[in-house]
DNA sequence: CTTGTCACTATGATTATCATAGTTACGATG
DNA sequence: CATCGTAACTATGATAATCATAGTGACAAG
C-alpha cells in the first residue's frame, strides 16, 4: 500500500486510538498478551501471524510504550513481552470487543449455551457477562479485577494451535 | 496483501471482533457514524479516506448488518447510511478507544487543559470524563446515554476538513 | 556432532491501499 | 439547451504491506 495518512496528529482521540488498534494483527497480538502469553513463539502460533509480521508489531507497540521486553534468561539470551501500564489499560477496549461478539457474532448454540468466555468477579465471586458493571457488587470492572475462563471449545482450539 | 487468514470462525470472541474491527478504515468510518455523518461525502471528507476505500468498507459493514444504507429523496436517488442495533452496540468499543487515548495518547497541554472530547450524562449533567460509570450518579453508559462535545482544537480540525 | 528450541531475519509472490481521474444521474444557472 | 454543480460512486495504475516458506545465530541436551 502507499503510506497511509497519518492520524497520530488528528485532535479526535478515537484517530490516535484507530492508528495503532486499527490492525488485525495488534489486536490479536494484544489479545494474547492479555490472555498471559508472553513468548514470541507462543504468540506466533496462538494467533497464526508469521513472525516477521508478530516481530514488525512487538517493536511497534515497544515503541509506542504499549509493551516491555523484558530478558527472562541469559544463556541463551531469551526474551518476553509484557504489556505496560498503559498496554493493561486497554483492557477497556479489548474487552469491549469481547462483549460485542458475545452478544452479535456467534449463531445461536455456536458456543454451547454459554459465552465463548466467561469472566467473574474476582472480589464476588459473580459472573459478570458482557456487562461493564458487576451486576452483583456494582462495581466497575477493570483488567485484574476479573478472572477469564474460556469455554471447552476455545480452550480445544487454542490447544490446538499450541500444536 | 496475500488473502490473509479468516478469523470468523475462531471461538475467541476478540478474534472475531479483530476481524471487522481491526482495520482503521472501519473504526474511522464507525467513528464518522457515531459522530452523526451519515452521508458518504461528508464521511470521505472527514475521514480523509479515498472513495473506493469508504465504498468497499461501508459494503462490508451492510453486509455484516452493523450499517444499513437508507434512500433519503428519490429525485435523485439518494443514501445515507445509518447504523443499526448491532452497529449502535460497538459504541462501547469505540468510546473504550476514545478514553484510553485521553488518557494516554495527549501531550500535557495539547487539548488546552480539557480532553479533547468531553461527554456529558444527558440524565443528571454531569461530566464523566472517560468513566464506564457516572460519576456523578453510578449509572452505567451507553449510546444515547451521553452527550458529546468536541473541544475547539477538534471542532477546527473537523470544520477544516469539511471544507 | 547432530538434533532441538527460541527468537527472530530474508526472500518473493500476492493483493490491499492510495491518489487521481472518470462516470452517472439529476437539478439549477445562464 | 449547454454547461456547471453536487452526490455517490467506479476505474486505473503505482506503491507497499502481508503471507508463506526458508534460513540464521546462539546455545543446551543427548
Amino acid at each position: 500500500m502507499p503510506k497511509r495518512a497519518d492520524l497520530s496528529d488528528t485532535f479526535c482521540p478515537v484517530g490516535r486510538s484507530a492508528e495503532l488498534l486499527g490492525d488485525r494483527a495488534v489486536l490479536l497480538i494484544l489479545r494474547d498478551l492479555f490472555f498471559g502469553r508472553r513468548r514470541f513463539e507462543a504468540i506466533a502460533a496462538n494467533t497464526g501471524l508469521g513472525p516477521q509480521l508478530v516481530s514488525a508489531r512487538l517493536k511497534l507497540l515497544e515503541g509506542e510504550g504499549v509493551v516491555e521486553r523484558h530478558a527472562y534468561q541469559d544463556r541463551p539470551l531469551r526474551h518476553e513481552y509484557r504489556l505496560t501500564d498503559k498496554g493493561k489499560d486497554l483492557f477497556g477496549v479489548l474487552y469491549a470487543m469481547r462483549g460485542w461478539a458475545e452478544r452479535w457474532a456467534y449463531k445461536d448454540g455456536e458456543t454451547g449455551g454459554g459465552p465463548a468466555m466467561r469472566y467473574i468477579h474476582r472480589a464476588c465471586g459473580s459472573d459478570v457477562g458482557t456487562a461493564t458493571v458487576c451486576p452483583g457488587c456494582g462495581a466497575a470492572l477493570g483488567y485484574g479485577d476479573l478472572k477469564g475462563d474460556p469455554s471447552p471449545a476455545l480452550k480445544a482450539e487454542q490447544a490446538a494451535r499450541a500444536g
